[in-house]
DNA sequence: TAATTTAATTACCCGTTGTTCAAAATTTTC
DNA sequence: GAAAATTTTGAACAACGGGTAATTAAATTA
């Protein structure tokens, strides 16, 4: 469980902004397996051997470290969606670049939405994070609409089929652990043929 | 919000077990929603509009009423699996059953599983409700492993792709909502859909 | 080595929450 | 209507967790 490259970056050379991204990174990857309600302040400083009172150094609050996690996540998501959308490929492709990049990119660098417990964010916060949350959504949505237009998806309820993707691919980070026998490449791929190509087995490709 | 038959129960009639049965019922419901540490017994205790005390003569203690949401959903995913199992037909369509029922019943009656929050259960319950939970993972794994071998299900890692299948399953609570206008056959068609047959459009059919 | 900045700790406060207990209120039984 | 059984409540407790203040320790700079 402990992560010795963790605990040396507060070997007391100073570094603050490493040593943050280091609380931030172990913050989200708790926050993910236990829920932000049931991880306390003094478990995340336990694991860095550290106080409690030491995290207020890196971090302003609880909520806002929430927030903080958030914000790496969206950014990350967000990028993944400019690249997507800037490329002029099918549907499908899209799709399959989206979660390819969001799954290598979240699940790699640490940093991960906690899904959906921004009911403790400040009211602001709040808005802002739900608000870059659901602008996603709807852009993935829109991509499979436009999809289903060129004739590259089948006929899904758009909205329907993003809500399921969404949560086969935010549960990853529940089970998902960097120290087993699959790698990252495995499960996005596991991920992709389920979604693209089905469970069922086809004799006749059609592509 | 305020679900007028789940109050009634609580007028002053005695029915010791309906009541407790209404208590599992939105527990759960909350649990799901919000997490089990985010959930206070209070919050409980105000949707019924009684005091918090009043839940301890229907539940004896918040770990225990976890455990019971857990078995209320475990008992409702084995008897489908039971029921799936018995049934001589493919892979895919032993795969395609199980979703569907537990869709239907999880999410129509109401007790969830309340995913993965395990940790803070009682040592002995908590070794109970994982095996069960392990036990019917690895049932999943072995029907598509049975599915890859009868030729119904495409060459997949059985294990993995269980994995992302329960992670789809299990987010569906989080965000469906009962009063909203999508039905309870829409998502699970939706899911089976995208899991089966998979997001590509196919001009040839293969079955 | 002294002075200053940066880190981290200890001790403490306070609100929340799970839990218990004795007492009150209600329903049922007789 | 009285007595007994069943529900519900209110007050109080203990533990925990987030947050703050004062203090100490370490490291940088000079």
């Amino acid at each position: 469980m402990k992560n010795r490259a963790d605990k040396n970056v507060f070997d007391r050379r100073r570094d603050h902004d490493a040593k943050r991204e280091a609380v931030l990174r172990i913050a989200a990857e708790m926050f993910n397996k236990r829920g932000y309600a049931a991880t306390s302040l003094d478990e995340i400083a336990q694991h860095f051997s550290i106080s409690k009172t030491a995290l207020y150094y890196y971090v302003e609050s609880k909520p806002v470290l929430l927030q903080m996690c958030y914000e790496l996540t969206l950014n990350l998501c967000e990028q993944v969606m400019v690249d997507v959308l800037a490329s002029n490929s099918s549907g499908v492709e899209k799709i399959e670049a989206y979660f390819r990049g969001v799954i290598a990119g979240v699940l790699k660098t640490g940093p991960v939405a906690i899904v959906h417990e921004f009911a403790t964010l400040p009211k602001d916060a709040f808005d802002q994070i739900h608000s870059r949350a659901r602008m996603l959504d709807s852009k993935l949505a829109a991509i499979i609409e436009a999809g289903i237009a060129d004739g590259s998806i089948a006929e899904v309820p758009p909205k329907l089929t993003e809500l399921i993707l969404m949560g086969a691919n935010n549960w990853i980070q529940r089970w998902y652990n960097p120290e087993g026998d699959k790698t990252l490449e495995e499960v996005a791929d596991c991920f992709i043929f389920l979604f693209v190509n089905g469970l069922k087995s086809r004799t006749i490709k059609a592509d």
